[in-house]
This record gives C-alpha cells, sequence and structure tokens, in this order.
DNA sequence: GACTCCCCTGACAAGGTTGTCAGACGCCAC
DNA sequence: GTGGCGTCTGACAACCTTGTCAGGGGAGTC
C-alpha cells in the first residue's frame, strides 16, 4: 500500500466576489451587475470582459446580498413546514410544492414538526429570519394567532391539511368529513350494523373530522353510534393493533372497521392478519397507502391527494406573491373512495 | 349571509429593523445588537429597555444580513441534494438529516433531481449562491468535477448512496454489492440455480453494484450466468412487471428472481400475482418497504437503512463545519438480509 | 462649430447587520 | 485634583449587492 503522496490538500480560495470580477474585468462593480443581471445599457465589449471574468473566477452572485438590497427584498426562497417528511403525506406534498417552486425558481427550506406545538413556532421563526417570500404550513397547535406579525409584513401564508385557529388565511384541506361518511355508506350498504370506529389522536382537528364523518353516517344509515365500538388516540401501527385486537376478541365484536389514517389501517391489517379474520371482518382506511392493492385482500381507502394539495397550496402562495389581495380562500378537495375489496366484505363471514 | 365588513385589510406593518429597535429603546444599533445576541458588557437597565422594544415591536433579526457580516459568513443553513423528495428512500433520509441538522439549529434547503445531471448542477448552484454551509447530495451524473470550486471555497461537501466521480470527497454509501451477493447465496442455498436478475437503469452505479454482487454471488455459487435471465433498465412497476411477466412464460424460466430495487421488486409481486405465481416462485428484493411483511408471502429483502445513511452523512458534514481537515472518508453501511418467507421458497413448487 | 440628446459608465449611498476602536464615565489611589 | 484603570457605549466602516444620479463622450441638429 502507497502513501498517496497529496492527502487532499484544498487549497482554499476565497469565493470570488463582485469586486473581484470587476477589478479582473477593469469596470466598475456596477457594470458587473449590470451584466449579471442581464440589465440592458453595457457595451458589448465590457459584456465580454466580465463575463470572461465571471468565468475564470467562477463568480457566483450573492442571492442573499443581493435580496437585501433589491427594493423587492425577495429570497425566492418559501418555507415549508410539515408533519413529517419522512411519512408519505408529508414527503408527497413537500415534493408537489417543490415541482411548482421550481417552475418558479424559488427554492424550498423545510422541516417537521411531529406534532409539537414548539417546533412549528421554532421552525416558523427560523423560516422567517431568513426573510422567506412565504410560508406553507400544515399546522399543530391550537391556535396561530402568533402568525398575524408575519401577515401583516407582507408574507404570505397557507396552509395545508388543517384549518389555522385564531387567523383568516388561504388554505387548502381535505373533505375529511365527506370522506368518512362515505365510508360508512359504503360499509352500511354492504350490511354491515356494528363498525367500528379506529382514531387517531383526538386533538387532531383531522381526526375530529373524520370522526365527526364517521357519526353522521351512522345517523344517516340508522345505525347506533356504539360507545364500545368507538377508540380514539391510536398513533401507531402498534397502537392500533392492539387496539384492534382487543376490539375483536370483545363481547358484540364489530364486523366492520374503519380506520381514520394510514397507520392505523396497517396496524388493523396485522391484527386481523394475526387473528386470522383478514377475510372476514370489513377494513375501510382513510388515506390510500402504497401497496394497499398488493395486499390480500385488497385495502379498500378513502384516498385523499397530497400532491394535489401541495401544488393547490403552492399555487395559492404564488398567486399572493404576484400580488392577488383577495380575501382568503379555502379549498375543499374531495376525497375518492376506492373499492378494492375490503370494504366490501359482508357481514357474518368466518 | 350578512357580508363581512372587513375583508382581510391586512394593515402592512413592514418588518422592525435594528434601527427601528434602536430608536424605540433609545440606544444605538450596536448596543441592540449586543443585547440581541447575548453579547456582554450592556447594562442591566439598558438590556430591559431592549428587551422591551423588540417585544414590542416583533423584532427578527435578519440573519442573512447578519450571516453578511459576520465574519464566519456561516448562514446555519445546508443544501440537500436528493433523488426524490417523495420516495421513501429519500424522504427518510432526509429527515434524518433533518434531526442532526435541528440540534445544532441549523435548517434544511431540500430538492429533488429525478435522475437529471442539469437539474443537480442547478440545484447546487441555486444553493451556493444561498452560501448554505454545506451540501449532502446524492449524486446522478458522471462528473461532479464541477463541485471542486464550491470544495476550495470551504464548503464541506458529502456524498450519500453514489460515490462521486472526478472528486475526492466524502461519501456514505450501501455496500450494494455485498448485498446482492447474499441475497444469491441465500437463493441458491434454497436450491435455485436459475436465478434472475431485474435490475434498474444500468447507468445507475447501485444497479452496477447490484449487478456485480448477483455476477458474483453466482459465480461463488458455481452457478452459470445466464444472458436470458438478466433484464437492466426496468425504472417503473409498470416496466418490471412486463419484463417478470415475459420473463416467467419464457421457455427455461427462472425459479428464482432477485429485483434489484424497491419498485422492480413491487413490479415483481404485480406480476406473480396476476400468474398466480407468488408461492411457486421465490423473490429476494433490494430496498425494504413498508408493507413487505404484510404481504403473502412476506417478502424478503437485503434492507439498506437510508435513515442511518443521512444521519452518518450529516454528521460528517458537521464534523467538517467543525473544523475536521482529515482526508475524505468513505462509510460503508452493511446491508441487512431479511428473510420473511419469499426468498426461502424452494425450487419446483406449482 | 456650438448645442442638444442619448447612451454608457462609475461614484456614492443604502439595505440590515457586526467588528473595531476610541471616547465617556465612574471609581479609586495618590 | 490628577492620573489610571475598567466598564459601557456609540460612531464608523465593512460585508456584497443594487438603485440613483450625474458626468463623459459620441452622434446628430441647426
Amino acid at each position: 500500500m502507497t502513501e498517496h503522496a497529496d492527502p487532499v490538500t484544498t487549497p482554499y480560495r476565497p469565493r470570488a466576489t463582485l469586486r473581484d470580477v470587476a477589478a479582473m474585468a477593469g469596470v466598475s462593480m456596477k457594470t458587473v451587475s449590470r451584466v449579471v443581471n442581464g440589465e440592458a445599457g453595457v457595451t458589448p465589449q465590457k459584456v465580454d470582459a466580465v463575463r470572461l471574468a465571471v468565468s475564470r473566477l467562477d463568480y457566483r452572485p450573492n442571492v442573499s446580498a443581493s435580496a437585501l438590497r433589491r427594493s423587492s427584498r425577495r429570497t425566492a426562497a418559501i418555507g415549508t413546514v410539515l408533519e413529517d417528511l419522512a411519512n408519505p403525506f408529508s414527503s408527497a406534498l413537500l415534493r408537489a410544492v417543490e415541482d411548482v417552486a421550481n417552475e418558479k425558481r424559488v427554492l424550498i427550506l423545510a422541516g417537521s414538526v411531529d406534532e409539537d406545538q414548539q417546533r412549528e413556532r421554532a421552525l416558523v421563526r427560523a423560516f422567517t429570519e431568513r426573510r422567506v417570500d412565504g410560508l406553507i404550513i400544515a399546522p399543530v397547535g391550537e391556535d396561530q394567532g402568533y402568525l398575524r406579525t408575519e401577515m401583516e409584513a407582507g408574507t404570505p401564508l397557507v396552509f395545508v391539511d388543517r384549518q389555522p385557529q385564531g387567523l383568516l388565511a388561504d388554505c387548502v384541506l381535505s373533505d375529511n368529513e365527506a370522506g368518512a361518511r362515505n365510508a360508512v355508506h359504503q360499509l352500511a350498504e354492504v350490511g354491515h350494523r356494528r363498525i367500528a370506529y379506529l382514531g387517531d389522536l383526538a386533538i387532531i382537528p383531522t381526526a375530529q373530522q373524520r370522526f365527526a364523518g364517521y357519526q353522521r353516517g351512522l345517523l344517516e344509515c340508522g345505525l347506533p353510534l356504539d360507545p364500545a365500538h368507538v377508540v380514539h388516540d391510536l398513533h401507531t401501527i402498534d397502537d392500533a393493533a392492539r387496539a384492534t385486537t382487543a376490539l375483536l376478541r370483545s363481547e358484540g365484536a364489530p364486523t366492520a372497521l374503519f380506520a381514520s389514517q394510514n397507520l392505523v389501517t396497517i396496524g388493523a391489517i396485522t391484527a386481523l392478519q394475526e387473528l386470522g379474520l383478514e377475510q372476514g371482518v370489513a377494513l375501510f382506511g382513510f388515506d390510500d397507502f402504497p401497496l394497499a392493492d398488493l395486499l390480500k385482500p385488497r385495502v379498500s381507502v378513502v384516498a385523499q391527494d397530497p400532491a394535489a394539495m401541495g401544488r393547490a397550496a403552492a399555487e395559492l402562495l404564488f398567486e399572493r406573491l404576484d400580488g392577488e389581495r383577495d380575501r382568503p380562500r379555502r379549498i375543499l378537495l374531495p376525497t375518492t373512495t376506492v373499492l378494492r375489496g375490503s370494504g366490501e366484505i359482508p357481514p357474518g363471514r368466518p
């Protein structure tokens, strides 16, 4: 093993500035600025000289300094505050935002809040300290009033997934209530009369809406609401699996399950498989998930479209940035009921 | 429906600056700066006066201006260039990076490249124009030499998932070759002699390594490499499903499949289910995926750990930022062979 | 040939902040 | 009362840009 003669001696060449380019090209800094920004009023010779210096020095304009000075004071970056960048819902949404932003040559700062109000505030603060041009937020807390200052300072805000509290602002939501209601109708139509509700943390607004839809669905179908068939506050796959097992082993067990969220659905499936009941108990999930149609039975769901939400939110935001001054808008995206099999299992099967 | 009297008249109050705070508190700007930054040498009375003004005006320091002036010139933001923020691999990795960065109070700029070299360069350029403190990159192109300038300017670079070309820099990789090799060994041990390779785009370095591992595995097990059982360039679920169907319908069809990537595995499963062969043909996938253990049969995989990759990459990056000057380091993360069932199906079942 | 007019160009200031430094002030000792 | 020291404070410059504006020069007009 011969030793390398040259262990990565990075020569360290500090970044060139406008001043350096100007010096090399023999023009004033302002002229370089003009060339770099494509402003008119520079003779072709000088343009060439500047271009040459730029490429020789590998000059990169400092966007922060530029934004500081520019009258628009735009940084061409937006902040995105989501639940958890690693979950499929958040990441699909983020990706859609990115695609819209990318067309406008705007960058994305992103962060996860993990259902933590403090973290939401900290992220928003960090983003506004960088003077992002706008914010897309999936709000957590009970109160977004603290964001009023940002709106007054001219930073447009768009909320996704959940409505802001204590603040009027654009938002993009799924029709959670209608979606849950539809699922219940579907299960009732097949003949179920004992439909259990497996819900996420009850403090989460979307969970509340889905529960409301569940209740309304029961009411409309003339079914009683059995408190023994309602479980809230399931936030992990394991929680959900345990709760499902308990439910199905109980006296007067439900013949159908409505799972109000992704992970809850998966937990329910796990439990059903363990009990060997996956073909005997109907299951409807809220939120689609990859592979739902490769499982046996294939899983029926009420699907949201996170990418559409992200796209809509980003579009609202950019309209605001383009000067739209209307009152806050509220976009309610419909859900899609996807019948794949598990939701159509009739009651009374082994 | 009564109309709102007040249609969102946002009063527009521009953001307060250091100057405004100083004026209100009756001190110099420098003193405000001292208080805000927790520097010593300010009398308690003045501190209070400043604090009061800060909260009255809801002052937010302008981090960009601050970074511009500070000698360290740190922006407390890093850029992350990944394949596709919406795919589980990238998003798990990103999330891990975020968690490490968050501890250091550093923000994340993120973008997707979608296997597009141009896009990689554009993102890197956009990030460096914002003077991010460092970059984490899953490189696409054949040549990352263009990044030498960034390194020389003192911006640390860490590559993930794939090795950079034409540049010496820190990187974090999965041991793709060993992982693929192990899968082949496993399949051979159960008795398979006709193991097909279903591969992603052949230009992707990780795909090449996995193919190399597959070849090596065959060699070590004394099995012939049958060109008819090798398919490259499958990049979508549909591609993979079609290729799988074709393979299994062919003369001398393989008795086991090695799928070199997530989507390819899923495509293969789809095809197997359609042909009713999921219990008759062994399947090993590279990359774990959610629900792999809820399918029937449960899917055996060679699992990477994207979160560990992200964490390792972020830690390397922050070490560099803390002044580490060693030669570039290369971290090779082992893969885990997860036997769940599909990989243990013996040959010769219906 | 004198005078506009217009096009280029650079000097200068400003954007929000921090680093430097010298001065003001209070206090003590001689 | 003066000198000296240490603490607190603000004036000023600087970071890297861009906006403003006035001056220089060439072309065109009478």
